[in-house]
DNA sequence: TTAATACACTATTTAATTGATAGACAAACT
DNA sequence: AGTTTGTCTATCAATTAAATAGTGTATTAA
């Protein structure tokens, strides 16, 4: 199962895609609108931040905006930030390979290989799955629901 | 990352499927030869027994031995016996379907959209590999390492 | 320039899960 | 009977995840 944190991590980062441009939102907001637990979503953003995916701003009218376009965040990539690598052994691990402690043959090790083509799949769908690509699903499934979101023209 | 619970289950069944047939293999071996925490694989070996991978026989001369053929034995469903559900989300697990206590539109969760075709391909891949498949490979990577394995046919 | 507002940062707490161990018990065989 | 080997349940310890607390700093406007 993924993290409580990379799932309010993703729900933010939608509400703030979803956000008029330029405008933003503030954390109580983000908070309110999403059910997320408040200190707990600071520190999500400040990852999330440091990891260029959005800005902030401080004072009375400050609060938090998107930085990338929707088609430019990959989900791999952003979950990897909030979390730590995704591979289910650290012999798999992209960016953070590391061989296993008991490994003798790597290329003969069983548990390696089973996994091995199951997460590169998982992995390379993740990499280039777009958060526009799922905000467009997502719309299409539920049109209206999203005032600010395009419609897809279907009606 | 995979449990280290599911990392020995998979390393004791690969080493019983190894043992010659109809000889199995005592707890003590097992976790010598693995070098397995022994009182921790014991519970892991009962969670084997009791989803019906290998038997038991207790007394002199006990052990365990595999049941299922290697080929029939799917990294998938044997994951799941010894670790519970492996979906990403609760919403998407095939086996303990449960919905997000917050979820308002399943079929809108951008969350859900995400890791939908990702996970359907993960799980694909572990449901039909089977433990003959990944013996086979490895035995492949690294001949005459498995003296009771069968060879590939290459030399 | 000061008060109010909203984000930034670090530390701490709490809860849950995982990994591992302990020890009494039951079956099988000599 | 006595030894061996698996069975079962309880418990402990360590780690991680989730959440909260509290202080600090930038920004704005009266």
């Amino acid at each position: 199962m993924i993290s409580q944190r990379a799932r309010y991590a993703f729900k933010a980062v939608v509400a703030l895609a979803r956000a008029k441009p330029g405008e933003g939102m503030q954390i109580k907001q983000l908070c309110e609108q999403e059910k997320l637990p408040r200190k707990f979503l600071e520190q999500i953003l400040l990852t999330l931040k440091a990891a260029g995916y959005i800005s902030s701003r401080r004072g009375r009218d400050g609060g938090y905006e998107i930085l990338k376009a929707p088609a430019q965040i990959m989900i791999g990539p952003m979950l990897r930030a909030v979390d730590g690598p995704i591979a289910p052994l650290p012999c798999l691990s992209r960016t953070a390979y590391r061989r296993c402690d008991d490994c003798r043959d790597e290329a003969a090790c069983e548990l390696r290989i089973a996994f091995d083509k199951a997460y590169s799949d998982y992995l390379a769908t993740l990499e280039h799955l777009s958060l526009a690509d799922i905000m467009r699903k997502s719309d299409a499934a539920a049109p209206g629901r999203h005032p600010t979101g395009l419609q897809p023209i279907t009606a």
